[in-house]
RNA sequence: GCGGGAGUAGCCCAACUGGCAAGAGGCGCCUGCCUCAGAAGCAGGUUGUUGUGAGUUCGAAUCUCACCUCCCGUACCA
């Protein structure tokens, strides 16, 4: 079947190279790189006899003089050809059993080489030896060339092979005196080399692809693991491939004002089961012709995955009403690149390199005016629960099958204790926590204001309730200052502004609060809103400013009863969009400042000064202090310095 | 195996670029107040070899190295 790819290789080296300017997770950009799977080496051509040759990918050019044999995968096109008349058969039962055996099975013994040998020999272009060549299923067709040359002295899949089938080993890195392992992968001095002899490792890959190169028997190379993207699919949903086939077999993109190629209103879009799209079903849809000369045509009926949407939905959110274009320039220069793109993990390497790439070609083609699409990106950690079983291995268990009993879970139905994990949320795996519940009980804000309260919202959390009833209380507790309960009266409020201490509290809150905003630091924005409310507790009367200050950044985290409480409070139209609050810098200061006093590194006094004393002043008063001076007598000061707002730091010997 | 992240109080977590006798906040626990009593509330109190060992530094939770444990990813990728 005739399928579209795409070339995603081409864009490998640059989607690499990008993610350094990234404000990434660093976990996530290293699974972009390994998915990516960048190698260096060079590919080196191995003559079979006078009619074949063959090519092998490695990271090792150096190791060349230590290749004593060459592996084909089962599946290289050479196979057939070299094998000879004694070894057919077994090669044929080898190939054979591989094609039965699953990914699976394969990959469960990495342990044990299997192989059989092909009776052939190539020529190692470096001195001209003949080593045989072996097909073995540990080399992979769909990496490389499908074929190595194997050095079992410095690769230990090859020293397995190598020590399994007897063949010969060569090292050509010399390894440490100290040494007592197989193959040796490590750096060292090259030996039994010939002209690489006494080089290290980086020198002579260079050299020996210098060599190659030269001698025309190979060249340096770039492989990666990333293919190219199969894009096609063989179903009624998704975008057409705007593409004409002519009947003489040429390939013509419809017209820009043909498109878009709307899909036809059909009966069944169901599969087909012959592999074919539902689409090449419809007749009157599928033959058409082209516009430029009239000539019949076909449509072609492949369709698009999802990605085509998901690819570049974000530069459509910029302009969604466009008619014209996907976006206007002006208002895509304005919006891109995304400030903040929050998401799982789960879109690592699929959705996040595809988009990527996209971005990329849209790039090059002038029509976006970044080279990135999401600048910085965040993962939302999930929140973990136990789940329970009898045993490993066996089904899981409801949570109501098991109970808690002195920290331990037991099974109800047999009092055994339950064999328990704590692990991702699943349903599946019956652990997971139904937000209803615990709506039901406490309210959705308390539910919201405390799955932010738990911690950093990047780092996975253990579920446990506990600690509701803390951001349950702090809720309450504003509730009772702000309105008022039946036993309780409101504060009473007051338009003066907040003074001294109470003024001081509120900008270090809101200071606090935004930056924290800022950096998704919930949880600690969350806490310096209770230290707020704390504070306005000991307040009679409060201050208004303080009240609507903080029920502005309360809401955010717990919207509806921040808006209620706004409302109750006579305040203007929704919390949630009145201005965010400023602070007064000059708030943030203090009359006094305290300073710790260290001789040594050790804390040896506490000293409370003006804010504006210079720090002869305070080095003055700090030396002064008793305990620190006992500290300072009989040695001799070596280093003295303040550190502003903050420590006196004195260094003696 | 390789790569990434984490390890701070009984528990969840703070600690800005190395700098306040290790602490913001919350949970738990204890005491007192309030109450007929409980719940709720209020006031106060409570605990440490910062995973282990070394190094750098006047000074290390923070930087470096080694090791341990846990989580995540990946795996015959030549």
């Amino acid at each position: 079947m005739r399928q579209w790819l795409l070339k995603i290789t081409e864009y490998a080296e640059r989607l690499l190279a990008d993610l350094e300017g990234l404000d990434w997770p660093e976990h996530l950009k290293q699974m972009q790189r390994e998915w990516i799977g960048r190698s260096e080496g060079a590919d080196v051509r191995f003559p079979v006899g006078d009619d074949h040759e063959f090519t092998v990918f490695t990271t090792r050019p150096d190791t060349l003089f230590g290749a004593t044999f060459c592996v084909l995968a089962p599946e290289h096109p050479l196979v057939a050809a070299i094998t000879t008349d004694a070894q057919r058969a077994d090669v044929e039962a080898y190939i054979e059993k591989t094609a039965r055996r699953s990914e699976r099975d394969r990959m469960a013994d990495i342990k044990t080489k299997s192989g059989v040998f092909t009776g052939a020999y190539a020529t190692n272009p470096v001195d001209g030896r003949q080593v045989p060549i072996w097909i073995a299923d540990y080399v992979l067709i769909t990496y490389g060339s499908g074929a190595i040359m194997a050095v079992p002295g410095q690769d230990q899949r090859d020293w397995d092979f190598a020590k399994a089938f007897d063949l010969p080993i060569i090292r050509t890195v010399q390894p440490p005196e100290d040494f007592d392992g197989e193959a040796f992968e490590g750096d060292g001095p090259a030996v039994n080399s010939g002209f690489l002899d006494g080089m290290e490792v980086t020198e002579a890959k260079a050299a020996m692809i210098a060599w190659l190169e030269e001698q025309g028997r190979g060249e340096g190379r770039v492989t990666y693991r990333l293919r190219d993207w199969l894009f096609s699919r063989q179903r009624y949903w998704g975008e057409p491939f705007p593409i004409l086939h002519r009947e003489n077999g040429d390939l013509v993109p419809v017209a820009d004002a043909e498109l878009p190629v709307r899909l036809p209103e059909v009966e069944s879009y169901k599969p087909t089961g012959t592999g074919e799209s539902p689409l090449a079903a419809v007749a009157d849809w599928v033959e058409t012709t082209d516009p430029s000369d009239g000539a019949r045509a076909l449509r072609e009926t492949n369709t698009m995955p999802q990605w085509a949407g998901s690819c570049w939905y974000y530069l459509r959110f910029v302009d969604p009403h466009n008619t014209q274009a996907f976006c206007d320039p002006e208002k895509e220069k304005q919006w891109l690149p995304v400030d903040v793109y929050v998401g799982g993990v789960e879109h690592a390497v699929l959705h996040l390199l595809y988009a990527r790439f996209w971005h990329k070609v849209l790039f090059d083609l002038g029509l976006v005016s970044t080279p990135e699409p999401f600048q910085r990106l965040v993962n939302q950690g999930m929140i973990l629960c136990p789940s329970y079983r009898e045993a490993e291995n066996t089904p899981y268990l409801r949570i109501d099958d098991v109970e808690i009993r002195d920290g331990t879970p037991i099974v109800k139905a047999t009092g055994k204790p339950a064999y328990s994990v704590v692990e991702k949320m699943s349903k599946s795996k019956k652990n997971v926590i139904n937000p209803d519940e615990i709506i039901q009980e406490y309210g959705a804000d308390t539910l919201r204001l405390y799955i932010l309260f738990m911690g950093p919202p990047d780092a996975d959390k253990l579920w446990d309730r506990s600690g509701i009833q803390g951001v349950y209380r702090f809720l309450n507790k504003a509730w009772r200052m702000l309105c008022g309960t039946d036993r309780h009266p409101a504060s009473e409020l007051t338009d003066a502004p907040a003074e001294g201490e109470a003024r001081h509290a509120l900008h270090t809150a809101i200071a606090g609060t935004t930056a924290d905003m800022e950096s998704l630091a919930y949880n600690t924005a969350i806490s310096k809103l209770m230290v707020l409310l704390n504070a306005m507790g000991d307040l009679d009367p409060l201050p208004r400013e303080m009240a609507t200050a903080f029920l502005s950044m309360l809401a955010p985290f717990a919207p509806h009863a921040a808006e209620a409480m706004w409302e109750t409070l006579g305040g203007e139209g929704f919390a949630s969009l009145a201005p965010w609050p400023t602070h007064d810098e000059s708030a943030l200061q203090t009359a006094t400042e305290d300073y710790a006093v260290q001789v040594n590194g050790k804390v040896r006094g506490k000293l409370t000064v003006a804010a504006d004393a210079p720090d002869e002043a305070i080095l003055t008063a700090a030396k002064a202090l008793p305990n620190v001076s006992e500290h300072l007598t009989g040695h001799t000061l070596v280093k003295e310095m303040v550190v502003r707002g903050r420590l006196v730091v004195l260094a003696v010997k």
